[in-house]
DNA sequence: GTTGCGCATGTTTACGTAAACACATTGCCA
DNA sequence: TGGCAATGTGTTTACGTAAACATGCGCAAC
């Protein structure tokens, strides 16, 4: 019977077949132990589940998967592992999937639209039930490949545009139209914008659109206007602070790409003596956690991130094909703090 | 010809024989165009190319595996997403494995091993080439299956014990005891420990009995010590640091589990107006980026989280079988700041 | 008492790729 | 010029599972 092949240094492994043989039933009934479907008497599965341990047997998801057209995968593209952000996104769809017993398996884009479209084909690659991408635009050539394989998506943290079929996220305009009219109400009249990668960010471009355009409108200015190349960080959120700070006139409130920056605008004011919001008020966005341990509160944007990986997760396990486009708000909600 | 089954409402993906077929080669000209192995001319390996983008083909990756028992997929195991130390890991992983094309699949374990067993037999269902484990210590069930079915494990962040066979990160005992070290040499005399995860942290208790061991000989004592449950954070810092700050005899130092809890200890001092280190004394643990941004510099250790991701995703995929038991030192260095 | 359905199990076959082996052609050195 | 290695391509087969279909049994409704 030794017909096995001795590929590489790899050892064969029990099979279903293994287990069927000592449990004394055919390898179907063992697939229906392993997936709890179908009809199967106590005995059996009993014996089934007892020969499997013997063995150490563990169920093979992968090797059906050819035969079903279906693979216990959802692939997932973040922008950065630098920002709580997308780590949340990412738990949150871990913690959707696991209902299913699908796993996440992911890659990051780097804020780069065509990493984003490589990585689309190397993630196409394992057959997934469905794919997660981070906002709503895309290069041609992966909507393309999209349509050709007929691959469902759910495009999340953005809902300002057209998704591919169905999108999860709140509006980066409004944000940014909140933050404005809040600090115009305020009385602020001049306004610095600190950006984050260089401008690749392309949901801060739209909350930073949105933001001066209501400012303008309000006949008010924005004096300061930069975005650092690569990740951001408190540190780099420091740096900026410091230099806005040494302009000749220093605006009286600045807009942060994110709360990381606006923390290090924080311990910068904090460690330089600087009041705020006396002297220069500060805002930031998304409503990270760690905000409510800082010695000021600030003023940011919470965003639902574990909500939106979890929403789109389900999604994509549960809707069926048919569904028409749809756009589903999980809204993004102005947070006051002391910093304005 | 029309033999395809129509399971459910999957349409039919093209495959490597439709590519084949296009470009008049064989199916295993496209398998070996697609993998970039073998000897294949120009003009073939661009007519494989073109008909493949002209039909939208993608590579199924998953669909050999069966025949070949490999994957290309590593499983990887973390205790926490909360914790930046470990998004960082996954990181590295990421990263050493995108070189080979391998994809990272994750479990959160949550610090039980018990969840860490279940979540092994999970990722084992996908046949990776390898396993990625925290720390030393596991369940003998785990010990079991990993021994039967054989599969390759690298264990990370503890060198303290015996690996399964190979092991990447440094002492717990040792920078425990560091800490210890360095503080009696302060000249302080009590102590107090803030703990994480309720002692759930196998790692985290295994630096506190090398901590209290070196200040217990020193004749120098612990009048505090306490392990909230579940996740750490500045905020979970904040309030504990209160805590300790009204004992009726508070330490002079405090030694904490991570530094998210010793940055909720500054911001907690910051805010009441203490001063460190004169009134106390703060020490953390693994020295994450936004340290630096914060006002008083953070006395910690400094661990190579992301190096020891890549270090042991880059053992999975390059060393044989046939190593013996191995431990590799990435070591964790002590950093002075400003708050000891 | 026979019909039919729920339950429990088995048999056959499809899946898409990659290893192993086979074979043809080319070019170069002896 | 003959032989052999390097190059390029094809054929056959294995992989482990799950869908579809088949089968058999027991029991209740008629």
């Amino acid at each position: 019977m030794a017909k096995r092949r001795a590929t590489s240094s790899q050892r064969h492994q029990p099979t279903m077949h293994d287990v069927a043989r000592i449990a004394g039933v055919s390898q179907m009934t063992v697939s229906r132990v392993m997936r709890g479907t179908g009809y199967i008497s106590k005995d059996v599965r009993n014996d089934v589940v007892k020969a499997a341990r013997e063995i150490g047997y563990v169920h093979n998801r992968l090797a059906g998967g050819n035969a079903t057209y279906d693979n216990p995968i959802v692939g997932v593209v973040v922008p950065t592992m630098q920002n709580r952000v997308f780590t949340e996104v990412l738990s949150g769809v871990n913690e959707a999937l696991n209902e299913s017993g699908l796993r996440p398996v992911f890659g990051v884009s780097e804020y780069s639209l065509e990493t984003e479209e490589d990585l689309v084909f190397d993630l196409l690659s394992w057959r997934p039930r469905g794919l997660i991408l981070p906002g709503l635009e895309h290069t041609a050539s992966l909507r393309k490949i999209i349509a050709q394989t007929g691959v469902r998506v759910a495009e999340i943290m953005d809902i300002d545009g057209d998704p591919i079929s169905a999108c999860f996220g709140f509006s980066h305009a409004k944000a940014g139209e909140d933050m404005a009219k809040h600090l115009i109400e305020r009385g602020y009249r001049t306004f610095g914008y600190v950006g984050s990668q260089g401008g690749a960010d392309l949901r801060a471009t739209k909350r930073f659109d949105a933001f001066s355009r209501v400012i303008r409108e309000a006949g008010a200015s924005l004096v300061f206007n930069r975005s650092p190349e690569g990740a951001t960080s408190m540190e780099v959120g420091r740096q900026i602070t410091d230099e806005v700070l040494g302009q000749p006139n220093p605006p009286g409130a600045v807009y942060y790409a994110n709360d990381d920056l606006a923390a290090g605008g924080i311990m910068h004011c904090l460690a330089e003596g600087i009041s705020i919001p006396k002297q220069i008020a500060l805002a930031g966005f998304n409503g990270l956690g760690f905000l409510s341990a800082l010695p000021k509160l600030l003023t940011t944007t919470v965003t639902p991130r574990f909500e939106i990986g979890k929403a789109a997760a389900s999604w994509l396990m549960h809707s069926d094909t048919t569904e028409a486009i749809q756009k589903t708000e999980l809204s993004a909600k102005l947070r006051i703090g002391e910093t304005t």
